[in-house]
DNA sequence: AACAATGATGTTATATTATAACATTTATAT
DNA sequence: ATATAAATGTTATAATATAACATCATTGTT
């Protein structure tokens, strides 16, 4: 398989799930929302907002920022994209069919980012959580280093 | 105990710890920086890096963001506080003198936050590592939600 | 003491990230 | 068709953070 081939296909799969999604929801997949999904796909690492912006203002010079933030909020929201907090950047999301808590390996040279999903956190969130009588609503994992590839 | 007194010790405490860590690596604990972790650890939850300027310009009215961020960025190299990704804010860490990778229960309502260590946490982190091929440096692991007082 | 070197702080300017508030357009349901 | 709600457009600004260079303070060396 060549090179940007996995990422092609991931990401025509990513907006075939998204499209399923907001159907099923009763939620608009609206030419914008799509256009910033794919975006962020088309990128092989993480996407900042205003690059986001910049790509966005090729198709429609008229894209402010509200126009990003406002797409990535409804992306997050459904669970099509994430946002990494360690580097304020987003992701798109490999499985928005199933609701994982999820941790993340961010490479700090390639900015590529794996998804891990574990029940393990889990586990440690509600453990914690109940000793401490702590109710929880959003984790934040992430595991930022040096992927395998960038160390050779 | 009435309110305020456990925080007021553990704020002297830190400043000890403080103190002891950077005599032992020849750091030094200049004014400005005792000044920093003493407003870090005045305030009950988290605090915002503009809200330490502003508090720091009651003090000595030239301050401006390099001073705060300078400053918190000895702090945080040497351990004596914690940023907060999740809600850009930073907190004073309560054992400097141990490195445990910790994680942190964030309520949203009072802004305090619990930190917690564990080691299943680094077992997570080194064994997902591990099959990832992946070389963690640096551990983010935040939990908001609504702490035990706030529900009440 | 004079000096160089380093580290800390001061200062100006600007970059980056994000949202509030209100206007307009588009889609949907009755 | 028309009221409603949702989406997008637009202007302005808030909030977070750093670059670059100047000055001052401390320390160690001659």
């Amino acid at each position: 398989m060549r090179k940007g081939q996995k990422k092609l296909s991931a990401s025509l799969e990513a907006l075939k799930k998204a499209e399923a999604i907001c159907e099923s929801n009763g939620l608009k997949l609206t030419k914008l929302r799509k256009q910033v999904l794919n975006l962020i796909w088309k990128k092989p690492g993480y996407v900042k907002a205003y690059d986001l912006l910049d790509e966005l203002k090729k198709v429609d010079p008229s894209a402010k920022p509200p126009t990003v933030y406002r797409t990535l909020d409804f992306l997050m929201e459904n669970g099509l994209i994430h946002k990494i907090q360690s580097v304020n950047a987003f992701i798109g999301c490999p499985h928005p069919d199933e609701h994982n808590e999820c941790y993340f390996l961010i490479c700090d040279r390639c900015q590529k980012i794996e998804e891990c999903c574990s029940t393990k956190i889990n586990n440690v969130v509600s453990s914690t959580s109940k000793n401490n009588n702590f109710t929880p609503s959003k984790v934040t994992f992430e595991i930022a280093g040096t992927c395998q590839n960038c160390l050779n």
